[in-house]
Parts: structure tokens; C-alpha cells; sequence
DNA sequence: ACTGTATATATCCAAATAGTTATATAACCT
DNA sequence: AGGTTATATAACTATTTGGATATATACAGT
């Protein structure tokens, strides 16, 4: 079921260019050029790690004029956390706080909009 | 630095019959024969992704007699759910609870040993 | 209409991956 | 010593991946 999407998940984060660029993405939306310009790749490369990304449902595109942004999207890496989380904690053998940490995965993004940007 | 074992690692967990595996070894240590049990899959394929999960330091190998047990070793695996924890909060736009997690992953595995199984 | 800019697609290539079968190694049991 | 069990290695294959270059598409500005 989830099977699938973690396999894309993880594939998609085994790259340290992708990592890169998610990590760019965290900062908000850019274009292919501006996500390709700090790499030593050409930018028919850049388009494909962003066709992974996408595939894992990790960004989405939208449209502005030829430009053709990209956003975050942070659904997929929450299943993936939540993957992590619950056998790192598991054979850690630490049952109290994996119960808390999932029941916060599962009730989604909570926003206290306090430090909010 | 770090990169390379993220790459490694992510790689790994991006195999279903690895992360099973791992799954499994969760609830303790086990034997190859016993690890390819579940599977529909030769031997030598067990022991290739074995190699795989020992490559990313995901597993460590004993010796019991003929037997070459598996155990799990979470250390990679706190690194990989850091790198996701820190951009998943981030780009979640909660500042509050990354600084939070992080003193925590920093901090490593805390055992109140009150649930401890 | 023409030019430049942004992005995608096509084709090709080398290397890595995930599996197979067959064989080797190593340790146990009688 | 001989047989069985557990695991690893070798050799092979098909598929996928990450990159390249060259070309196509789509829109903007003049």
C-alpha cells in the first residue's frame, strides 16, 4: 500500500543532489534555473532528479509564465519520518516516546504560528 | 561528510525487502536462513541485501557457530531521521519543536526503562 | 514575426541494482 | 572421514539510474 511510496520516497532521498534541492525548496519555491545553478550538471539533469522528485509526490509544479516553479511537498517525507521513527525508536526500546511521536505524525502539522515566517 | 552515509542509507531503506528485514530485525537478532524465511527469493539474494544494510552500517553481523546472526544498528538510522525531522519541520513552517528534536537527536537515545520490554 | 529565455524530451552511454543458478567455504554431527 | 546445514562468492542477465548532448516546445518582449 504505503509500500510503494517509500520505496520512491527513499530512492528519491538517496541522492545528495535531490537532498540539495529539497533542502533549497525548504527556504520556498524556485525555478529549474535557480534550483540548477549552484550544480556542475547540466540542466537536462537537473529536470530529471526533479521528475524523481515529483514522482515521489516530494514536490509539485506550478506555472508562471515559461517558468515552471517548484514547491514542497511535505506529505510523502512525513510517511517517511514516520517510517524512521517508529524502528529507531522501536529497537532503541523506547515505547514511551514512540507513542507520543506517532500519535504527532498522525494528528499532521500542527502550526502555533508563533516563529512562523 | 555525513552525505555518503545518508546516500548509503537512504539507498537501503529504499528496498522493500530491506526494510522488512530491518522491520524484522527490530524484534531482535536473527540468522540469514531465518531473515530469508518470509521471502520468495534465493539465499544469495538475502545475503546481497544483507551486504547492502551492512554497507550503510544499518547492520551489524555475529558469529554463532555456522550461523552469522544479524543485529540491528540504529546509530545511521538516527542520522537519516534527522536530516528528514529537521526539513520536515522546517518547511512546515514550525520552528518550535525542530530545536526541540534536534537537542534531542543530539542528545541520543534517552531509556527511561519503564516500558522497556 | 523574430529573438531570447525557460523547460522538457529524445537518444545514448556507463555504471549500479536486483535477481538468478551454480559452486565454494565453513562449521556441525555422527 | 562423510554428510548436512548455513552462508558466501562467482558469473551471468535484465533493468534502472544518472549523466551527457542535441533538439523541441512554450512563452515573453520587442
Amino acid at each position: 500500500m504505503t509500500s510503494n511510496h517509500l520505496n520512491a520516497t527513499f530512492a528519491a532521498l538517496a541522492d545528495p543532489t535531490r537532498r540539495a534541492i529539497l533542502a533549497r525548496l525548504a527556504s520556498g519555491e524556485a525555478s529549474v534555473m535557480e534550483l540548477a545553478a549552484p550544480f556542475a550538471m547540466s540542466q537536462p539533469a537537473i529536470s530529471k532528479h526533479l521528475k524523481v522528485l515529483q514522482g515521489a509526490g516530494l514536490i509539485s509544479r506550478g506555472r508562471d509564465a515559461q517558468r515552471r516553479p517548484c514547491r514542497l511537498e511535505a506529505q510523502p517525507l512525513a510517511e517517511a519520518t514516520g517510517w524512521l521513527v517508529k524502528y529507531r525508536e522501536l529497537w532503541e526500546g523506547n515505547f514511551q516516546r514512540l507513542d507520543a511521536l506517532l500519535d504527532e505524525l498522525k494528528a499532521g502539522p500542527k502550526k502555533p504560528a508563533s516563529t512562523k515566517r
